[in-house]
DNA sequence: ACTTTAGTCTACCGAACGGTCGGTAGCCAA
DNA sequence: TTGGCTACCGACCGTTCGGTAGACTAAAGT
């Protein structure tokens, strides 16, 4: 046994190791998920897990790269687009909403990494929220010079909406449960539909 | 030594245990605060604090409960308010935005409960987070028949907002750290501004 | 053919975990 | 005075934690 680098479904142990950790430690949080549980999943044994990486904390390190690599990817491919500053902007925040659709898991951790990090500046604010709130305040400052969106200050604006996104994503389920929507796809369907008519709005009027 | 329930500061033991409880499970969840963490804290052994409470579950529904008697209380506090739908609905999120600014530990517990009880159906979806939404969802439901707030779904911009109050408030720390912002406070009263004139804005234009 | 190397394993470690046990000091009513 | 009660304690329990040591296997390099 023991092929050198992929296994059966072509994927290396440590991508492996990763894609089980990234959802644990999504689930249950750093202390809440344990190696044991992540070597379960994998299905290797504990000394195996720590062959490819030296500790836990490197676990969840790797774990954070790989998103900041992905949102470094979607962030390049958004800085190609061309036309106006608040159809840029507009167009950021659909990239965004379905990103954080589309992973979930990616959209629950890095909300632990900013309450478990509340007081103290996390590798995550520098590698993963810096950059994107940039790219999004610099949009806005663009449209503001074009008379839109209003005296609104652009970060507290930012600030409010990406929250907003986080915050209904990760609790969609709960949500849903409170209305007694059964069909969540349609709810957050209907969510970034609402969104995205909201930034349409604040765009149209001047802000507020 | 030992008086029968009161301790020099005039609280209980069972009120500082869930005072110290409630910290430590809010700043690192309820996996990364032990029970030797707490009895540290408190400065009583482990056996007495298992005296007053018969688990670490316990402990940790105890502190939920307080928080929810306390948020029926403003609640009940709030029905009492006079005037037409419109205003109370924003005198509503005037309060909750003020609550979440006093009590950030109880912010950071609630956002906690809501991502690591994302599938299950936790306590508080039924004692917290469903009264509230549904006072303030029959307060816009009153406002729209009035004509404000256009056709959007109550639901969906109730989340959004509450969301967004949430996130802000938890992050802020960070946001500020990412803005350069050094004035904390006065951030946040900046933000609180902003959320009441958005809401403003739409009670007045009809929507979006 | 021999060595190296990467990947995996079983077995184990000390520390920390949540929780139990037996016992003690002070209080109060009978 | 005694017996019950509450609050508290140190010592200890079995389990799980993150992490280590060393042996084995199979492929690759020479």
């Amino acid at each position: 046994m023991a092929a050198p680098l992929a296994r059966d479904d072509g994927r290396s142990t440590p991508e492996r190791v990763l894609d089980v950790a990234e959802r644990l430690f999504a689930e249950r949080g750093f202390a809440g998920a344990s190696l044991a549980d992540i070597c379960r999943e994998v299905g290797i044994a504990k000394s195996s897990l720590l062959h490819h990486f030296p500790s836990k904390r490197r676990i969840y390190a790797g774990v954070l790269a790989r998103i900041a690599g992905d949102l470094e990817a979607m962030l390049a491919e958004a800085r190609q687009m061309e036309g106006e500053a608040p159809a840029r902007f507009r167009h950021m925040i659909a990239l965004h909403l379905n990103w954080t659709r589309r992973r979930p898991d990616y959209n629950r951790l890095m909300l632990r990494e900013l309450i478990d990090n509340a007081d103290r500046a996390g590798p995550v604010r520098h590698w993963v929220l810096k950059p994107v709130l940039d790219e999004l305040a610099g949009l806005i400052a663009e449209a503001q010079e074009q008379g839109a969106l209003g005296s609104v200050d652009p970060m507290l604006f930012l600030f409010h909406t990406v929250g907003g996104i986080a915050y209904v994503m990760a609790a969609r389920l709960t949500l849903a449960g409170i209305t007694g929507e059964s069909d969540i796809d349609a709810m957050v369907e209907r969510y970034c539909d609402f969104v995205i008519r909201s930034i349409d709005a604040a765009l149209m009027t001047g802000g507020e």
